[in-house]
DNA sequence: AAAAAAC
Protein backbone atom coordinates (compact mmCIF):
# COMPACT_ATOMS: atom_id res chain seq x y z
CA UNK A 1 0.00 0.00 0.00
CA UNK A 2 1.07 3.00 -0.78
CA UNK A 3 -0.17 7.43 0.07
CA UNK A 4 -1.76 7.49 -3.81
CA UNK A 5 -3.85 4.96 -2.53
CA UNK A 6 -5.67 7.33 -1.14
CA UNK A 7 -6.46 9.88 -3.85
CA UNK A 8 -4.81 12.76 -2.13
CA UNK A 9 -4.79 16.21 -3.53
CA UNK A 10 -1.46 16.46 -5.92
CA UNK A 11 0.00 19.39 -3.21
CA UNK A 12 -0.61 17.19 -0.33
CA UNK A 13 2.05 14.14 -1.81
CA UNK A 14 4.39 16.68 -2.51
CA UNK A 15 4.17 17.74 0.72
CA UNK A 16 4.38 13.84 1.67
CA UNK A 17 7.97 13.39 -0.28
CA UNK A 18 9.53 16.22 1.24
CA UNK A 19 8.35 15.30 5.01
CA UNK A 20 9.83 11.67 3.86
CA UNK A 21 6.90 9.72 4.13
CA UNK A 22 6.45 6.92 2.05
CA UNK A 23 4.58 4.05 3.12
CA UNK A 24 1.45 4.32 5.52
CA UNK A 25 1.64 2.83 8.93
CA UNK A 26 -0.89 0.24 9.76
CA UNK A 27 -2.84 3.54 11.72
CA UNK A 28 -2.66 5.46 8.56
CA UNK A 29 -4.10 2.34 6.30
CA UNK A 30 -6.59 1.73 8.54
CA UNK A 31 -7.65 5.96 9.72
CA UNK A 32 -7.42 7.84 6.67
CA UNK A 33 -10.28 5.68 4.32
CA UNK A 34 -12.41 6.57 7.87
CA UNK A 35 -11.88 9.57 7.64
CA UNK A 36 -12.31 10.14 4.44
CA UNK A 37 -15.83 8.66 4.33
CA UNK A 38 -17.01 10.99 6.89
CA UNK A 39 -17.19 8.86 9.97
CA UNK A 40 -16.70 9.86 13.31
CA UNK A 41 -13.35 8.36 14.87
CA UNK A 42 -12.30 6.72 18.03
CA UNK A 43 -8.70 5.86 17.81
CA UNK A 44 -6.51 3.56 20.18
CA UNK A 45 -3.18 4.49 19.70
CA UNK A 46 0.15 6.17 20.80
CA UNK A 47 2.78 9.13 19.13
CA UNK A 48 5.04 7.61 16.99
CA UNK A 49 2.29 5.11 15.20
CA UNK A 50 2.16 8.10 12.64
CA UNK A 51 -1.50 8.93 14.90
CA UNK A 52 -0.80 12.71 13.83
CA UNK A 53 -0.30 12.32 10.22
CA UNK A 54 -3.42 9.51 10.38
CA UNK A 55 -5.76 12.67 11.09
CA UNK A 56 -3.73 15.57 9.84
CA UNK A 57 -3.45 14.09 5.92
CA UNK A 58 -7.64 13.32 5.43
CA UNK A 59 -8.22 16.42 7.01
CA UNK A 60 -5.66 18.92 5.27
CA UNK A 61 -6.98 16.93 1.85
CA UNK A 62 -10.57 17.87 2.67
CA UNK A 63 -9.53 21.41 3.28
CA UNK A 64 -7.67 21.59 -0.19
CA UNK A 65 -10.90 20.27 -1.85
CA UNK A 66 -12.76 22.68 -0.33
CA UNK A 67 -14.28 25.76 -2.79
CA UNK A 68 -14.23 28.38 -0.28
CA UNK A 69 -13.11 28.10 3.34
CA UNK A 70 -14.34 28.97 6.43
CA UNK A 71 -12.17 31.19 9.02
CA UNK A 72 -10.84 28.07 10.77
CA UNK A 73 -11.66 24.47 9.42
CA UNK A 74 -9.96 22.19 11.50
CA UNK A 75 -9.38 22.67 15.36
CA UNK A 76 -6.74 20.34 17.05
CA UNK A 77 -6.61 20.23 20.75
CA UNK A 78 -3.41 18.79 22.70
CA UNK A 79 -2.74 18.61 26.21
CA UNK A 80 0.92 20.29 26.37
CA UNK A 81 2.11 23.04 24.44
CA UNK A 82 5.12 21.04 23.40
CA UNK A 83 2.62 18.50 21.67
CA UNK A 84 0.45 21.48 20.10
CA UNK A 85 3.88 23.23 18.63
CA UNK A 86 4.44 19.80 17.36
CA UNK A 87 1.30 19.12 15.51
CA UNK A 88 1.69 22.40 14.42
CA UNK A 89 5.01 21.69 12.71
CA UNK A 90 4.50 18.76 11.08
CA UNK A 91 1.00 20.29 9.91
CA UNK A 92 3.62 23.39 8.19
CA UNK A 93 5.99 20.34 6.74
CA UNK A 94 2.64 18.51 5.34
CA UNK A 95 1.40 21.85 3.81
CA UNK A 96 4.08 23.42 2.11
CA UNK A 97 2.86 22.76 -0.74
CA UNK A 98 -0.67 23.02 -0.43
CA UNK A 99 -1.34 26.58 1.17
CA UNK A 100 -2.93 25.46 4.32
CA UNK A 101 -2.10 27.50 7.15
CA UNK A 102 -2.14 26.60 10.49
CA UNK A 103 -1.60 28.15 14.19
CA UNK A 104 -0.37 26.70 17.68
CA UNK A 105 -2.57 28.72 20.17
CA UNK A 106 -0.95 27.86 23.33
CA UNK A 107 -0.30 30.00 26.47
CA UNK A 108 3.16 30.99 28.49
CA UNK A 109 4.27 33.12 25.84
CA UNK A 110 5.27 36.59 26.01
CA UNK A 111 2.30 38.42 24.67
CA UNK A 112 3.26 38.86 21.23
CA UNK A 113 2.69 35.52 20.93
CA UNK A 114 -0.66 36.33 22.18
CA UNK A 115 -1.37 39.22 19.66
CA UNK A 116 -0.58 36.59 17.21
CA UNK A 117 -2.72 34.50 17.75
CA UNK A 118 -5.41 36.59 18.11
CA UNK A 119 -4.71 37.89 14.61
CA UNK A 120 -4.47 34.80 13.32
CA UNK A 121 -8.08 33.33 14.92
CA UNK A 122 -9.72 36.74 13.78
CA UNK A 123 -8.28 36.89 10.01
CA UNK A 124 -8.76 32.93 9.67
CA UNK A 125 -6.73 30.08 9.88
CA UNK A 126 -7.05 27.00 7.94
CA UNK A 127 -6.02 24.40 11.10
CA UNK A 128 -6.14 25.66 14.86
CA UNK A 129 -4.03 23.28 17.27
CA UNK A 130 -4.40 24.75 20.89
CA UNK A 131 -4.29 23.61 24.23
CA UNK A 132 -7.53 24.18 26.13
CA UNK A 133 -6.71 27.13 28.47
CA UNK A 134 -5.49 29.54 25.90
CA UNK A 135 -7.93 28.68 23.25
CA UNK A 136 -10.69 30.06 25.75
CA UNK A 137 -8.99 33.15 26.81
CA UNK A 138 -9.30 33.37 22.88
CA UNK A 139 -13.19 32.77 23.50
CA UNK A 140 -13.80 34.54 26.13
CA UNK A 141 -12.18 38.17 23.93
CA UNK A 142 -14.99 37.32 21.70
CA UNK A 143 -12.88 36.88 18.77
CA UNK A 144 -12.75 33.43 17.53
CA UNK A 145 -15.75 31.79 15.70
CA UNK A 146 -15.48 28.51 16.15
CA UNK A 147 -19.06 28.01 14.35
CA UNK A 148 -17.66 26.84 10.92
CA UNK A 149 -15.45 24.49 11.76
CA UNK A 150 -15.78 21.26 10.28
CA UNK A 151 -12.76 18.93 12.00
CA UNK A 152 -12.55 18.35 15.59
CA UNK A 153 -9.70 16.28 16.65
CA UNK A 154 -8.91 15.32 20.70
CA UNK A 155 -5.30 14.20 20.51
CA UNK A 156 -4.44 12.47 23.82
CA UNK A 157 -7.71 12.20 24.83
CA UNK A 158 -7.05 10.47 28.23
CA UNK A 159 -4.30 12.85 29.71
CA UNK A 160 -6.52 16.06 28.61
CA UNK A 161 -8.63 14.47 31.01
CA UNK A 162 -6.48 13.22 33.64
CA UNK A 163 -5.46 16.95 33.44
CA UNK A 164 -8.85 18.41 34.13
CA UNK A 165 -9.59 19.55 30.88
CA UNK A 166 -12.93 17.88 30.90
CA UNK A 167 -15.10 21.06 31.21
CA UNK A 168 -12.67 23.11 29.10
CA UNK A 169 -13.00 20.65 26.43
CA UNK A 170 -17.14 20.64 26.64
CA UNK A 171 -17.20 24.41 26.74
CA UNK A 172 -15.22 24.43 23.77
CA UNK A 173 -17.13 21.76 21.79
CA UNK A 174 -20.58 23.88 22.87
CA UNK A 175 -19.09 26.72 20.04
CA UNK A 176 -18.52 24.37 17.29
CA UNK A 177 -20.81 22.92 14.73
CA UNK A 178 -22.60 19.60 15.36
CA UNK A 179 -22.36 19.65 11.64
CA UNK A 180 -18.66 18.53 12.46
CA UNK A 181 -16.36 15.67 12.04
CA UNK A 182 -15.43 14.65 15.22
CA UNK A 183 -12.34 12.17 15.75
CA UNK A 184 -10.91 11.23 19.44
CA UNK A 185 -7.51 10.05 20.03
CA UNK A 186 -6.05 8.34 23.24
CA UNK A 187 -3.57 5.78 24.15
CA UNK A 188 -5.97 4.19 26.59
CA UNK A 189 -9.54 3.48 26.67
CA UNK A 190 -10.75 3.11 30.04
CA UNK A 191 -14.62 3.14 30.50
CA UNK A 192 -14.19 7.32 31.42
CA UNK A 193 -12.67 7.93 28.24
CA UNK A 194 -15.29 6.15 26.21
CA UNK A 195 -18.14 7.45 28.27
CA UNK A 196 -16.74 11.03 27.38
CA UNK A 197 -16.10 10.19 23.77
CA UNK A 198 -19.96 9.39 23.37
CA UNK A 199 -20.98 12.81 24.56
CA UNK A 200 -18.82 13.95 21.45
CA UNK A 201 -18.92 11.62 18.39
CA UNK A 202 -21.71 10.40 16.87
CA UNK A 203 -21.50 6.66 15.82
CA UNK A 204 -18.05 6.76 15.65
CA UNK A 205 -15.77 3.82 13.89
CA UNK A 206 -13.17 2.60 15.79
CA UNK A 207 -9.71 2.26 15.64
CA UNK A 208 -7.38 -0.20 17.83
CA UNK A 209 -4.00 -0.25 17.36
CA UNK A 210 -1.42 -2.16 20.49
CA UNK A 211 -3.44 -1.11 23.52
CA UNK A 212 -0.61 -1.65 26.69
CA UNK A 213 2.39 -3.24 24.67
CA UNK A 214 5.73 -1.02 24.55
CA UNK A 215 7.02 -1.26 20.91
CA UNK A 216 8.96 -3.97 19.54
CA UNK A 217 12.33 -2.16 19.38
CA UNK A 218 12.74 -1.23 22.87
CA UNK A 219 14.84 -3.43 25.52
CA UNK A 220 13.50 -2.93 29.02
CA UNK A 221 15.93 -3.30 32.18
CA UNK A 222 14.92 -2.51 35.77
CA UNK A 223 17.34 -1.98 38.74
CA UNK A 224 16.43 -3.21 42.05
CA UNK A 225 18.22 -0.08 43.57
CA UNK A 226 18.30 1.59 47.21
CA UNK A 227 17.68 5.54 46.94
CA UNK A 228 21.25 6.38 47.76
CA UNK A 229 22.50 4.09 44.83
CA UNK A 230 20.00 6.09 42.23
CA UNK A 231 22.36 9.20 41.19
CA UNK A 232 26.29 6.89 41.16
CA UNK A 233 23.98 4.78 39.04
CA UNK A 234 22.67 7.22 36.68
CA UNK A 235 26.22 9.04 36.47
CA UNK A 236 28.01 5.55 35.24
CA UNK A 237 25.01 5.00 32.95
CA UNK A 238 25.32 8.32 31.18
CA UNK A 239 29.11 8.57 31.43
CA UNK A 240 29.43 4.97 29.64
CA UNK A 241 29.21 7.27 26.43
CA UNK A 242 27.05 3.85 24.96
CA UNK A 243 24.52 6.51 24.59
CA UNK A 244 24.22 9.62 22.50
CA UNK A 245 20.83 10.88 23.08
CA UNK A 246 18.97 10.57 26.34
CA UNK A 247 15.49 11.08 28.59
CA UNK A 248 16.13 10.72 32.50
CA UNK A 249 12.37 11.08 33.58
CA UNK A 250 11.81 12.03 37.29
CA UNK A 251 8.04 12.29 38.95
CA UNK A 252 8.66 15.91 40.51
CA UNK A 253 10.18 19.25 39.58
CA UNK A 254 12.24 19.41 43.26
CA UNK A 255 13.88 16.17 42.01
CA UNK A 256 14.26 16.87 38.16
CA UNK A 257 15.86 20.34 39.26
CA UNK A 258 18.05 18.79 42.03
CA UNK A 259 19.03 15.85 39.88
CA UNK A 260 20.05 18.10 36.85
CA UNK A 261 22.41 20.67 39.25
CA UNK A 262 23.93 17.37 40.43
CA UNK A 263 24.45 15.93 37.05
CA UNK A 264 26.07 19.06 35.61
CA UNK A 265 28.72 19.20 38.23
CA UNK A 266 30.36 15.95 35.89
CA UNK A 267 31.06 17.21 32.58
CA UNK A 268 27.79 15.85 31.37
CA UNK A 269 25.71 18.21 29.00
CA UNK A 270 22.37 17.65 30.95
CA UNK A 271 19.06 20.01 30.97
CA UNK A 272 16.66 19.96 33.35
CA UNK A 273 12.88 20.42 31.57
CA UNK A 274 9.58 21.16 33.66
CA UNK A 275 6.90 23.37 33.79
CA UNK A 276 8.69 26.23 35.96
CA UNK A 277 10.92 27.19 33.08
CA UNK A 278 9.96 29.70 30.60
CA UNK A 279 7.83 28.90 27.35
CA UNK A 280 10.70 30.25 25.48
CA UNK A 281 13.24 27.98 27.42
CA UNK A 282 11.33 24.98 27.00
CA UNK A 283 11.31 25.58 22.92
CA UNK A 284 14.50 26.21 22.80
CA UNK A 285 15.68 23.04 24.98
CA UNK A 286 13.45 20.93 23.37
CA UNK A 287 14.52 22.47 19.71
CA UNK A 288 18.67 21.75 20.52
CA UNK A 289 17.55 18.32 22.21
CA UNK A 290 15.84 17.10 18.93
CA UNK A 291 18.79 18.46 16.73
CA UNK A 292 21.13 16.36 18.51
CA UNK A 293 23.12 19.14 19.71
CA UNK A 294 21.92 18.44 23.73
CA UNK A 295 22.40 14.91 24.46
CA UNK A 296 20.61 14.17 27.94
CA UNK A 297 17.05 15.64 28.95
CA UNK A 298 15.93 15.30 32.84
CA UNK A 299 12.19 15.57 32.71
CA UNK A 300 9.06 15.80 34.16
CA UNK A 301 6.25 13.77 32.73
CA UNK A 302 5.54 16.74 30.58
CA UNK A 303 7.89 15.18 28.51
CA UNK A 304 6.06 11.57 28.75
CA UNK A 305 3.46 12.01 25.96
CA UNK A 306 3.78 13.26 22.68
CA UNK A 307 6.70 14.47 22.49
CA UNK A 308 8.14 12.72 19.01
CA UNK A 309 12.27 13.05 18.79
CA UNK A 310 14.02 10.25 16.79
CA UNK A 311 16.65 9.17 17.86
CA UNK A 312 16.75 8.57 21.50
CA UNK A 313 18.64 5.81 22.48
CA UNK A 314 18.25 5.35 25.74
CA UNK A 315 14.97 6.67 28.91
CA UNK A 316 15.82 6.29 32.37
CA UNK A 317 13.13 6.08 34.75
CA UNK A 318 14.81 8.01 37.90
CA UNK A 319 11.35 6.52 39.64
CA UNK A 320 8.69 4.42 38.86
CA UNK A 321 5.83 6.74 37.72
CA UNK A 322 2.76 6.92 39.89
CA UNK A 323 0.44 6.31 37.20
CA UNK A 324 1.32 3.07 35.26
CA UNK A 325 0.35 3.84 31.95
CA UNK A 326 3.17 7.06 32.11
CA UNK A 327 6.08 4.14 32.09
CA UNK A 328 4.82 3.37 28.73
CA UNK A 329 4.85 6.53 27.66
CA UNK A 330 8.16 7.53 29.49
CA UNK A 331 9.65 4.32 27.50
CA UNK A 332 7.87 4.80 23.71
CA UNK A 333 10.20 7.63 23.63
CA UNK A 334 13.10 5.69 22.19
CA UNK A 335 13.18 2.87 19.66
CA UNK A 336 10.64 5.51 17.65
CA UNK A 337 10.27 5.03 13.79
CA UNK A 338 11.60 1.57 13.74
CA UNK A 339 14.54 1.99 15.86
CA UNK A 340 16.18 0.62 18.61
CA UNK A 341 16.23 1.58 22.23
CA UNK A 342 17.11 1.15 25.90
CA UNK A 343 14.55 1.75 28.77
CA UNK A 344 16.11 1.29 32.36
CA UNK A 345 14.10 1.97 35.52
CA UNK A 346 14.96 1.97 38.73
CA UNK A 347 13.05 0.63 41.13
CA UNK A 348 13.85 0.63 45.29
CA UNK A 349 11.47 -1.11 47.87
CA UNK A 350 8.88 1.28 48.20
CA UNK A 351 8.30 1.24 44.27
CA UNK A 352 8.07 -2.40 43.91
CA UNK A 353 4.60 -2.43 43.58
CA UNK A 354 3.68 -0.03 41.32
CA UNK A 355 6.13 -1.28 39.32
CA UNK A 356 4.65 -4.76 39.28
CA UNK A 357 1.42 -3.35 38.21
CA UNK A 358 3.67 -1.55 35.16
CA UNK A 359 4.52 -5.42 34.42
CA UNK A 360 0.86 -6.50 35.10
CA UNK A 361 -0.07 -3.38 32.77
CA UNK A 362 2.06 -4.93 30.19
CA UNK A 363 1.81 -8.25 30.52
CA UNK A 364 5.58 -9.06 30.36
CA UNK A 365 8.14 -9.30 33.34
CA UNK A 366 11.04 -6.58 32.90
CA UNK A 367 14.39 -7.96 32.55
CA UNK A 368 16.60 -7.05 36.03
CA UNK A 369 19.87 -6.52 35.31
CA UNK A 370 22.60 -6.89 38.07
CA UNK A 371 24.52 -3.45 39.55
CA UNK A 372 27.77 -2.59 38.19
CA UNK A 373 30.52 -3.36 40.27
CA UNK A 374 31.45 -0.06 41.53
CA UNK A 375 27.48 0.84 42.67
CA UNK A 376 27.09 -2.50 44.51
CA UNK A 377 30.64 -1.17 46.43
CA UNK A 378 28.99 1.74 47.44
CA UNK A 379 25.79 -0.16 48.86
CA UNK A 380 28.03 -2.49 50.89
CA UNK A 381 29.87 0.78 52.82
CA UNK A 382 27.62 1.06 55.87
CA UNK A 383 26.93 4.57 56.38
CA UNK A 384 27.82 4.65 59.61
CA UNK A 385 31.44 3.80 59.39
CA UNK A 386 31.45 7.42 57.55
CA UNK A 387 28.70 9.32 59.66
CA UNK A 388 30.05 9.45 62.94
CA UNK A 389 33.07 11.64 62.08
CA UNK A 390 31.07 14.91 61.70
CA UNK A 391 28.03 15.47 59.87
CA UNK A 392 29.26 17.12 57.08
CA UNK A 393 26.91 16.40 54.10
CA UNK A 394 29.93 14.94 52.08
CA UNK A 395 29.82 15.55 48.66
CA UNK A 396 32.63 16.29 47.45
CA UNK A 397 33.69 12.59 46.06
CA UNK A 398 31.24 12.36 43.51
CA UNK A 399 31.93 10.17 40.78
CA UNK A 400 35.16 9.19 40.96
CA UNK A 401 33.50 5.41 40.50
CA UNK A 402 33.12 4.90 37.26
CA UNK A 403 36.71 3.67 35.99
CA UNK A 404 35.28 0.89 34.32
CA UNK A 405 33.65 3.28 32.23
CA UNK A 406 35.39 5.26 29.49
CA UNK A 407 35.24 9.26 29.14
CA UNK A 408 31.89 10.71 28.77
CA UNK A 409 30.74 10.33 25.02
CA UNK A 410 27.90 12.12 25.27
CA UNK A 411 29.07 15.17 27.01
CA UNK A 412 30.27 17.58 25.03
CA UNK A 413 28.99 20.96 26.75
CA UNK A 414 27.37 22.66 23.37
CA UNK A 415 27.08 25.96 24.08
CA UNK A 416 25.52 26.80 27.72
CA UNK A 417 24.41 23.71 29.00
CA UNK A 418 23.84 25.54 32.32
CA UNK A 419 21.01 24.77 34.96
CA UNK A 420 18.66 27.25 35.39
CA UNK A 421 19.61 29.59 37.94
CA UNK A 422 16.77 29.69 40.10
CA UNK A 423 17.36 30.10 44.00
CA UNK A 424 16.69 26.07 44.89
CA UNK A 425 16.39 24.81 48.20
CA UNK A 426 19.33 22.75 49.67
CA UNK A 427 19.32 19.32 48.07
CA UNK A 428 17.25 17.21 50.40
CA UNK A 429 19.35 14.27 49.85
CA UNK A 430 18.92 13.12 53.39
CA UNK A 431 16.87 10.26 53.85
CA UNK A 432 15.43 9.30 57.51
CA UNK A 433 16.52 6.09 56.84
CA UNK A 434 18.37 3.76 54.64
CA UNK A 435 17.01 0.48 53.51
CA UNK A 436 19.56 -2.26 53.48
CA UNK A 437 19.44 -2.73 50.18
CA UNK A 438 17.86 -5.68 48.53
CA UNK A 439 19.04 -7.57 45.47
CA UNK A 440 17.80 -10.80 43.91
CA UNK A 441 21.29 -11.22 41.70
CA UNK A 442 21.69 -13.94 39.40
CA UNK A 443 24.77 -13.85 38.40
CA UNK A 444 28.18 -11.59 38.04
CA UNK A 445 27.48 -9.62 34.60
CA UNK A 446 29.48 -6.55 36.20
CA UNK A 447 28.57 -4.47 33.24
CA UNK A 448 27.00 -1.40 32.09
CA UNK A 449 23.36 -1.94 30.53
CA UNK A 450 23.74 -3.21 27.23
CA UNK A 451 22.57 -1.29 24.26
CA UNK A 452 20.90 -3.09 21.65
CA UNK A 453 22.13 -2.37 18.07
CA UNK A 454 20.56 -4.97 16.10
CA UNK A 455 18.31 -2.84 13.53
CA UNK A 456 14.64 -3.76 13.56
CA UNK A 457 14.00 -5.89 10.26
CA UNK A 458 12.66 -3.15 7.89
CA UNK A 459 9.11 -3.54 6.94
CA UNK A 460 8.53 -1.51 4.11
C1' DA B 1 3.12 9.43 45.85
C1' DA B 2 2.83 13.91 40.38
C1' DA B 3 2.46 16.73 36.44
C1' DA B 4 0.19 19.70 33.36
C1' DA B 5 -2.70 23.90 31.80
C1' DA B 6 -5.08 30.87 31.05
C1' DC B 7 -4.58 35.66 32.45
Amino acid sequence: MTFSDFNFDINLFEGLASMGFKTPTPIQAETIPIIQSNHDLIACAQTGTGKTASYLLPVMDAICRMEQRPTISALVLAPTRELAMQIDQQVEGLAYFAGITSMAIYGGGDGIGYEQQRKALREGVDIVIATPGRLIAHMSSGIVRLNEIKFLVLDEADRMLDMGFKDDINRIVREVSSERQTMLFSATMPPKIRAFAKTLLKDPKQVNIAISQPAQGIVQQQYRVGDNQKTPLLKQILQSGDFRSVIVFSSTKEKVKSLGRELSKLELAVQPFHSDLAQEEREQILLRFRNKQLPILIGTDVLSRGIDVVGIDLVVNYDVPPDPEDYIHRIGRTARAERTGTAITFVNSRDSRRFLAIERLMERKVEEAPLPEGIEAAAEVPDHHERRRGNQPNRKRHGGKSKHHQAPKAAHPEGGTTVAATDEKPDSQKKKKKRPFKRRNKGPKPDAPQHVDTPSSEAS
